[in-house]
DNA sequence: CTGTTAGCGCCTTCAC
DNA sequence: GTGAAGGCGCTAACAG
């Protein structure tokens, strides 16, 4: 039904070596035959079977990307990067969304490794055990991104989320701010919502504030941010800033305000984390921390690529940086 | 390295056709050595490579998926409801990018054809002709959706833009609205938002509004809203009522009300199409037009199972419909 | 430079 | 119920 190599091998009169290598742009076929090689393949539409090269070759040309939720802007900036760059040299992504949770990413870790990807792209720095056993053994590059540590599987690129977090609280604290209250997600726990929570802690110890320590749990939507509101706002100790693990939650808690006509930053300052586009358009503006994504996932891929290309790069770790945007929502540009 | 099926075969002293028997469940096996098998396979760590099985029985157990946008919340939605379905029968999916761009779309369907997949999902109604053609021409079941049309490439399950962004004008104008404005995005156009529009222009001639056929054309962001709004209170006739076709549009609309003092309902009243999480969390709620996605994704993995399993489903369109949610946006539960 | 020959790992008849 | 053998479509030596 399908044209196959070896008949245009054999309406070019050629042996289907020589087609294989016209096809992968080997320099050893003379000019003429390689036309006539085109011209057939033109001829015939014969498109390639990526199936049958990838067993012959071992080799797929394919990639898998594990993130925590497809749908997810963030993410989706870092697979567009990451796509991106791996779509130029002719790999396509094969991506899994494992919905935060462990076992569900240990599950479709297991499933992929079936399909021999050529390499592996993991969001964020903690797995399971087995998982990373099967990784290990796959013996295939694996980037982890999103995140840093210093015990990689194979490389990781990202940004220290704890840095992040920390020098957030340090900056809001020589602001002005006081008395602030963390706000996290207890429904998808994870590393870098974790290393968020551990950087506001730490900063609290060297700062030595009022409300050291004081951290609120929500479900990681509009309505936790709402009802981390609620908490905050009948504290014992007057808080003047409440820190968001995510953008989300921080829109959650100024629209709540509005509802309720509490003054943002005037009664109460707010910032999110992750500079979601929502955040640059709300009124307050809201104060958050930056990650060029799309630059982030583009970097695993160049990482992926170098490894691929049998390069043991000498960078296992990469950081890309971080930038906090300040905005109204902490009082920015307002007026004393 | 990896041990093979036939290392397994040999381990338990059966044939390579009785180890994959047992693989894939054919039940004429005895019960005795499909025990000593499955042992062999446990003990020894094996794992199938779905390369190798996908090239010998052409069936790659993957299917394609290629949405406008990955990281939209609404594509995600549809592809989790697929990709659910689908897991439970062993098949993967791949998804892929295309922004918006039809010929982008081309080259991915192309690329993803090559692949072998099973089966190709596809969001929209409105293909390249050579996109088409290809997959016509691949002869494998394709389902097409989040619209709907009446000539599928070869089935379709959605809801209609059309009738749904109709039937909002209607029910506006039924609560009072008379002169309305619609936006729509221009940097990304497509077949959903077309037929927004145009439902939109229908229920204008069919009511008669003043503002008959006022149509305004701004990016589909939140900016865009913003600078909607700008075009819409200095518009000539007095405009009581700006529906929007998308609701980061709408969202972003109010948000540039509420910078200038603008009242909403008050002053002018606002509707978006799409039931984002932010809809219903921002103040005043936003009206819009609701869709189940992740139940419409599961659906149309139905489809394509059905088409898998050869049976000619006599569905060859289907209609999850929509409901149109009224919130404060527009008046609704607030005294008159 | 080019044709030929083995596989890649698995499925699938086809006899037994 | 089970083993043996022949591909699936392509790549990768290996001769010439």
């Amino acid at each position: 039904m399908t044209v196959t190599l070896a008949e245009v091998a054999k309406r070019a009169r050629v042996g289907t070596g020589t087609v294989s290598r016209v096809l992968n742009g080997a320099r050893n076929v003379s000019p003429s035959t390689r036309d006539r090689v085109q011209a057939c393949i033109r001829e015939m539409g014969y498109r390639p079977n990526l199936v049958a090269r990838g067993l012959a070759a071992s080799r797929t040309g394919m990639v898998c990307a594990l993130i925590p939720a497809i749908g997810a802007p963030q993410h989706g900036e870092v697979i567009q990067g990451l796509g991106d760059v791996l779509h130029e040299h002719g790999i396509q992504l094969m991506i899994g969304d494992c919905g935060y949770q462990p076992d569900r990413e240990e599950a479709i870790v297991a499933d992929f490794l079936e399909r021999r990807p050529d390499a592996f792209y993991l969001t964020g720095v903690v797995h399971n055990a087995k998982t990373r056993q099967m990784l290990r053994a796959s013996g295939i590059p694996i980037v982890e991104g999103a995140n840093l540590t210093d015990d990689p599987i194979d490389c990781v690129v990202g940004y220290s989320n704890f840095a992040a977090a920390r020098a957030l609280a340090q900056l809001m604290h020589r602001r002005g701010h006081r008395t602030m209250a963390f706000v996290a997600s207890t429904s998808d726990p994870n590393d870098r919502i974790g290393d968020r929570l551990k950087g506001y802690l730490a900063a609290c110890a060297e700062l030595g504030q009022d409300t050291r320590g004081l951290v609120l749990e929500s479900a990681n939507n509009f309505n936790g941010g709402a009802a981390a509101l609620d908490i905050v706002l009948h504290h014992a100790a007057p808080i003047d800033l409440l820190l968001c693990a995510t953008d989300v939650l921080a829109v959650g808690a100024i629209f709540e305000c509005q509802r309720r006509g509490i003054a943002v930053p005037g009664r109460l300052a707010i910032a999110g984390f992750d500079d979601l586009p929502l955040a640059a358009a709300i009124s307050p503006g809201l104060t958050t921390v930056s990650v060029d994504r799309i630059a982030m996932g583009r970097v695993a891929g160049h990482m992926l690529l170098q490894r691929l290309a049998g390069r043991q790069s000498p960078y296992t770790k990469i950081d890309v940086g971080f930038t906090i945007r300040e905005r109204a929502s902490t009082g920015a540009g307002i007026a004393p």
